[in-house]
DNA sequence: ATCAAAAATTTAATCGTTTAACTTAAAATT
DNA sequence: AATTTTAAGTTAAACGATTAAATTTTTGAT
């Protein structure tokens, strides 16, 4: 009991051999010079002992710690909690781990997560920058740590690696579902943030409107932080005054709080109000008519962002993401928005 | 550019003072020992320099991360990330951080992630526990490494340190709310799996029922890889063979697909079918009736679980969690069980 | 037996900090 | 002026690994 952790040296004295041999031998490093039977000795002993190698001191010595840092905005949004989890399975292949924070939007505390991950080495970085936190991109670039923003887009930066949504080809994919169902009246329910992301979807959607409805789309946008006092009022200017027919809301969260306050109210989806959100959830499906939405690629943007970062850290200088890469996903139609 | 990181002995050579000092006064100690004014000028330098101590080689001296890892099932359960968000904000106000993995109730996952978090040398652990795992807490024990467990309760292990709900008590708890607005015909959708925390709620159910209403509830068993391929047969059982008029559904994502199937159904709720489930999401007030939950408190459990890992970090030695702590959540009674 | 070549192992420096123990210089006491 | 005290700082070992270079041991050829 209480018995502390074995280290190299342990196994070492108990051998009678020295240190460089027994790390030599755990990490199959010159195995061509080194006495089989030794090499199983020591091999035979470590497993016995239950030795686990001291990661903190390898990345002391070696300068890798296999671990990258990732921030988000709220881990406990799915659209993050997703991206989490992809990015965690696609590191853990290639036996790397994932330290995250989360930043809720606020660029002190983004600031204070990075400065931790980075004193704690992290071999790179997944970041979704917030607004006026921009500046992290020229100090991470003058560090030379390797990192990738993502879901975020930064025009005064068009050359940091960036991976996010094509959001106004998403935007025009489903004004031309509207469009071709039937839908003449539309609305989109935002933030009031200046969000590129958010930007590109509004102007997206209101390019297509025009060229595919010759209307311009009612654009509703609430304050994060008030959402649930001021949905109520816009959901219904947006049905009974502006006599919208059909609604997309821009985020999961909005689309939660949106569904929920159409949900007290009597009116027909898909005939009266057809309905398409951003982001994939399982809870569309229990609203009263499931809900259509646009399905982010997550896997692969996942799988790209730990590829192109993996790249770096290994020096192997693939030149991929000399400009935002931006991927298609895909629409989902259900009965919300079919008629 | 490129410029690699500043270290305590580039501030040292530039001043002209040993590396010692640096450390001493970028960590406060012995300050009544040291000139002001020399102080003064490290400090300056240092900030200039935009100093970050090396944590890891910080670590391997002190024997500190400051960090601490957290294996849940899955991170992108809500559930599950909710717990996530709470630990990280707790553990941040001590100046902790957390790594996390995500074990999908596989033993073997389980316990690789398990030793990684441990070879980076975590100071503390909080773990959800799957079955056939439990090993573990007789290994952490022998290594004398902090730990909790959450969410989970082993009954061979009745001295680990364990933080859950009462789930016994939730469930009675539903029940009475069952019986006192008339609902009759119970019937609660679980897993089969022997998580005794799914077995105390059905349990706890099971004799409440009896107790409250002189009648066995309904219980059906789904398997976790094959919800969506079951939950119709299930569904349909419950409502027009069994004539259930009250429904549990004993976790959130079994509660969304059930829901799910639910909404595909002309049933009045909460007229015909009174429906309750465990765990809060937003996403229940979308469904046609919003839906009453039973909320855990994770601020607290969270809490408690991060204030007793540091006490034992920091050998302040106190006992409590001596026994499973249980705690009491609340029902959040919506209209899909109020008649 | 001798010696070079090959094989097996060790030595020692290093990564960036921490910290107990020691040194030096200046100030205070006698 | 000699001695003690205090203040300010330095030295050096350590944490647990890695790795180039040096050393020792073994083997094989003569």
């Amino acid at each position: 009991m209480g018995s502390k952790k074995v280290s190299m040296k342990d196994i070492a004295n108990e051998l009678g051999v020295s240190v460089a041999l027994v790390s030599y031998v755990l990490n199959g490093k010159k195995t061509d010079k080194i006495n089989e039977n030794t090499a199983a000795r020591i091999k035979e002993l470590a497993a016995k002992m239950n030795y686990s190698p001291n990661q903190i001191a390898k990345s002391l010595k070696t300068n890798r710690t296999h671990t990258l840092g990732l921030i988000v905005a709220d881990i406990s949004n799915l659209f993050y909690s997703s991206i989490a989890k992809y990015i965690e399975e696609e590191a853990n292949k290639h036996g790397y781990h994932v330290i995250y924070g989360s930043a809720h939007e606020d660029p002190e505390r983004f600031n204070s997560i990075l400065q931790l991950l980075l004193s704690r080495q992290v071999d790179g970085l997944i970041l979704a920058v917030p607004e006026k936190a921009e500046g992290c991109i020229q100090m991470l670039g003058d560090l030379s740590k390797p990192f990738v923003v993502i879901d975020r887009k930064f025009n005064e930066y068009p050359k940091a690696p960036t991976i996010l949504l094509d959001n106004r080809h998403a935007s025009a994919t489903i004004v031309e579902h509207f469009a071709e169902n039937g839908f003449k009246r539309l609305g989109v329910v935002t933030l009031n943030r200046k969000l590129v992301s958010l930007q590109d979807r509004k102007e997206g959607f209101v390019e297509a409107a025009m060229r595919l409805l010759g209307t311009k789309p009612f654009i509703y946008a609430l304050e994060e932080e008030q959402m649930d006092a001021q949905i109520e009022a816009v959901i219904h200017k947006a049905i009974y005054k502006d006599k919208v027919d059909g609604l997309c809301f821009f985020t999961n969260k909005i689309a939660m709080t949106g569904l929920a306050r159409i949900s007290a109210i009597d009116i027909a989806v898909p005939e009266q109000l057809g309905i398409v959100c951003f982001d994939e959830a399982k809870a569309y499906n229990i609203f009263r008519t499931p809900v259509s939405y646009y399905m982010q690629p997550l896997p692969e943007m996942s799988k790209m962002a730990i590829d192109y970062l993996l790249g770096q850290i290994d020096k192997k200088e693939n030149k991929i993401l000399a400009n935002p890469k931006e991927f298609i996903g895909n629409l989902v139609v259900q009965k919300s928005s079919r008629r």
